[in-house]
DNA sequence: CTCGGTGCAAAGCTTTTGCATCCGC
DNA sequence: GCGGATGCAAAAGCTTTGCACCGAG
């Protein structure tokens, strides 16, 4: 597995941080959890990461994945996407740039983009409203115009 | 109930053409549920739309008002939305100017903004992608600065 | 030693599906 | 009358919960 280490090293730190500072305990199964996230590339559910986890021997129950995921979700160190079906999305968060997320409406094909602006939308939309915005969720649902997706739908 | 007559006879129309051009038939249930949800005001899901028509001893189903929201959604006069719970939210979206959501973090409560910035970014990405946009969905999670909300979370 | 965390399985909830019946065309 | 649409209930699929046991602090 090229699991990059220095990145792996960084995101135990933080995540220690953040069970230490709200007195959460150390569990190997939560490190391990991690640790597969961040060897993972891409989005993937929790059933998969489970499945995944459970393939590799480590002992572990769907309800740890589900506890653990929504910790590190509340650190940042993983993002969690609802692409209009009923089954979570996850995606490690930690070191990569914003981005936000266009579905073929085909082939149900998930494209990453980055556009700086939303950044001026999220902030104007926190003033007037006077709220203070965390993170935005934004998704553009297409349609490829070329064969360029399987088109399976 | 306050229902605008002139906006029913309206999507009504829009209704019936989508469903002859699809040959689908015109049934009873699919107008009743499309006339409730027009008398509808803000968001509503598919349980309380039932449980709504159930009370007002509708003949309906759980699967007709699944089906139902699905050609709307289709024919766009709903819209579907998946607010990071497990649960779709749908509005009525006929006459209604674009707008997008904040979710207050603290108490759940939706917020409406409206931005034609949102417009650029799907177009941009669009060209450089090159896939045909059909619509959006841009959430922003914010907490109330104030105790302008109940923080009841 | 304590009690928070875990594994496992059962329960919960939303959504989908199967099938007999109904009714639009 | 034919075949799509419906109602009902059962099933499916994701997530949460209850409980006994385990292990971090």
């Amino acid at each position: 597995m090229a699991l990059n280490q220095k990145l792996y090293d960084e995101v135990t730190r933080i995540f220690t941080a953040y069970l230490e500072k709200k007195e959460l305990r150390k569990t190997s199964e939560r490190y391990a959890i991690l640790e597969e996230i961040y060897s993972l590339n891409g989005h993937f559910d929790v059933e998969s990461l489970y499945i995944n986890m459970k393939n590799k021997n480590y002992r572990v129950s769907r309800a740890t994945v589900y506890n653990t995921l929504d910790l590190l979700v509340e650190c940042d160190l993983v993002s969690k996407h609802q692409f209009g079906k009923n089954l979570a999305q996850y995606e490690k968060s930690y070191g990569y740039k914003q981005h936000d997320h266009l579905i073929c409406t085909d082939c149900n094909k998930v494209v990453e983009f980055c556009d700086p602006r939303i950044q001026n939308i999220q902030n104007t939309a926190g003033e007037l409203l006077n709220f203070k915005v965390l993170h935005h969720s934004l998704i553009l649902y297409a349609s490829c115009k070329k064969e360029n997706c399987e088109n399976k739908k």
